[in-house]
DNA sequence: CTGTTAGCGCCTTCAT
DNA sequence: ATGAAGGCGCTAACAG
């Protein structure tokens, strides 16, 4: 692999010379930059990054780890990232920490060492609070991604869950539902604790008791399923949400065990479930999350926060849309009084 | 950043001893060994993989090009090459072509600039048969994933999907089809061309002739939409088979839009279309394609390359299961006829 | 406008 | 069992 030493020698220039014309950091006349240029044409010259990025100690890459790159919300995120990042000349290092915090732990040591310039990071469910503080004592900056803090000044970019939930409650109790199964996942992870608050304030605003509404929590999917059946084939919830993709289809799954049509028998919306719910039958009511939105703008952040280090920490919340379909809205419960 | 020589200070050693205590090189005394070991932890000293790298010209990581991050089936590769990255203590670069060869192009130098030990390539669908020559001539190792060669000499990771689609095809023909309309989409794209191979495979087996049957290809999906519903609309056909996740998609937007139901009123399959493919009603014939599996499976290829760079490179292709659902059980031509 | 040179942090051969 | 020192390829003063 020729070098920079093979260019300045061939060019009959220096060294300094071919990095300048290189970087365009200063100028050079004409006839000697064209010298050089052919020089690095017939080498083959290529920079190597690294020796570049040590002795500038800047290495023009990003970090991201996922706590499921199996999720498709996840995916989304990842490729929205990517993308923002390759627009801006950076390269993107993923990880992926599987919902476990020592290998999140791993890989944000990892990532680190590689020297990016910096980190985002959607956090494992069980992440202990102790990790951030000690990202924040790092100098590379980070973004929190999803899974937000309310009481940690980094930056931040999540969805507006709590707000999405209570107008999916507002339309819900309009059509008359007074009885809800959340099937809500593990509620240590924050996105869907904001969730289950948005439930609640949907319960309130309808002049509902929380002690009557049945919210499933837990990391395993099966055991949710199972409960949620048993839930259902009593007859006592009339509208299920599922707050995430696995979550919906366990859901549907409990829906068939529990040998409940969707909407006649019972209603069902889902939180970030499937890419095209309307394809399915019925069409699922659904609040999409702009995952690839979030993950571009987890990069403009961390952006700003390398070019501004010590500006104040800023959380957005990107809008949910809230698609109605008929999942939501055939049935009512009205429909069985009447 | 505490570096070697910070380290090597407070242990009252040579940074040549930290070194080999970093990396267990060679012996050292077990009390300067432990006078290392308090000295890194007090000074929080981490390693420098770009200076290690530049010294070692090995950089402990990988790159991977998928050609649209947005496809599920791209994402889950990722996932699987992740994994199997991390289970190596490899770190993962990850770029996106958009289905973009200059793109692509673009996205191969900043790799091989940053020095990957390896690269894996699931290629845009309009790269030039140039690049993977010029690729070959690269010292570092390259893996084919998913979009493969016949006349390339480099290691690759596929599917059967010649097999698979004459599988699929010998299920439908068996139940009565004769004619069908394919939703193939970029032929240019070597797995869709096999599937197509296996399609006319499957004709023949069937005693069918090929001018008979509808081939939808092009890039344009609403366009193929659009044709496809044309020629449903006027019962050319008595079974679709879609090629991908967006084709999947586009198949069953032109059922509605040509008010056929499924099964009743024509059959439907997918290749490598959704996740759960049980959870449509009906539930969808799937071929489905092991992608996280091809993900993992390329970086093992990719290590026995770096291994034994001479030997003879290998093409492996991973079994797709054929999933009977009833979008393909219920309905048989013979319905029709009696 | 161009060249010389000092490191960035680390690994590794060569001494001792 | 340990140290000294060269150099990986590059950028950025500092000099002319």
């Amino acid at each position: 692999m020729a070098t920079m030493v093979d260019v300045a020698r061939m060019a009959g220039v220096s060294i300094s010379t071919v990095s300048h014309v290189l970087n365009g950091t200063r100028n050079v006349e004409p006839k000697t930059r064209s010298r050089v240029v052919s020089a690095i044409e017939k080498t083959g010259y290529r920079q190597d990054t690294l020796a570049r990025a040590m002795r500038r100690s800047k290495t023009d890459s990003i970090g991201l780890i996922v706590s499921d790159a199996g999720e498709p919300a996840f995916a989304e995120m990842a490729h929205g990232v990517e993308q923002a990042a390759a627009d801006r000349g950076l390269t993107l290092l993923l990880a992926n920490s599987s919902e476990d915090s020592d290998r999140e732990q791993r890989a944000i040591r990892t990532l680190l060492e590689r020297r990016v310039d910096g980190l985002i990071l959607a956090r494992a469910a069980n992440t202990a609070p102790d990790l951030l503080t000690a990202l924040k004592a790092e100098k590379t900056p980070v973004v929190l991604l999803d899974r937000l803090y309310s009481d940690v000044s980094l930056d931040q970019v999540g969805a507006d869950n709590r707000d999405s939930m209570r107008r999916l409650m507002a339309h819900l109790t309009a059509r008359g539902h007074r009885r809800f199964a959340v099937v809500a996942g593990d509620a240590r992870v924050p996105s869907v604790a904001e969730r289950l608050d948005g439930f609640y304030d949907g319960v309130r605003d309808a002049g509902l008791v929380g002690d009557d509404q049945f919210v499933l929590t837990g990391t395993d999917d099966g055991e949710l399923r199972e409960a949620l059946a048993a839930n259902l084939t009593q007859g006592s919830s009339t509208a299920v949400i599922a707050c995430s993709t696995p979550l919906a289809v366990a859901g549907l799954r409990a829906l068939q065990q529990a040998a409940l049509a969707t909407p006649m028998d019972i209603a069902f919306a889902t939180f970030d479930g499937f890419t095209n719910p309307d394809l399915f039958s019925p069409g699922l009511t659904t609040v999409r999350q702009p995952a690839f939105d979030m993950g571009a703008a987890a990069v403009g952040l961390l952006m700003e926060r390398i070019e501004a280090p010590d500006a104040r920490p800023r959380t957005v919340r990107l809008h949910q849309s809230l698609e109605l379909r008929e999942s939501t809205e055939l049935f009512s419960p009205s429909n069985l009084r009447a």
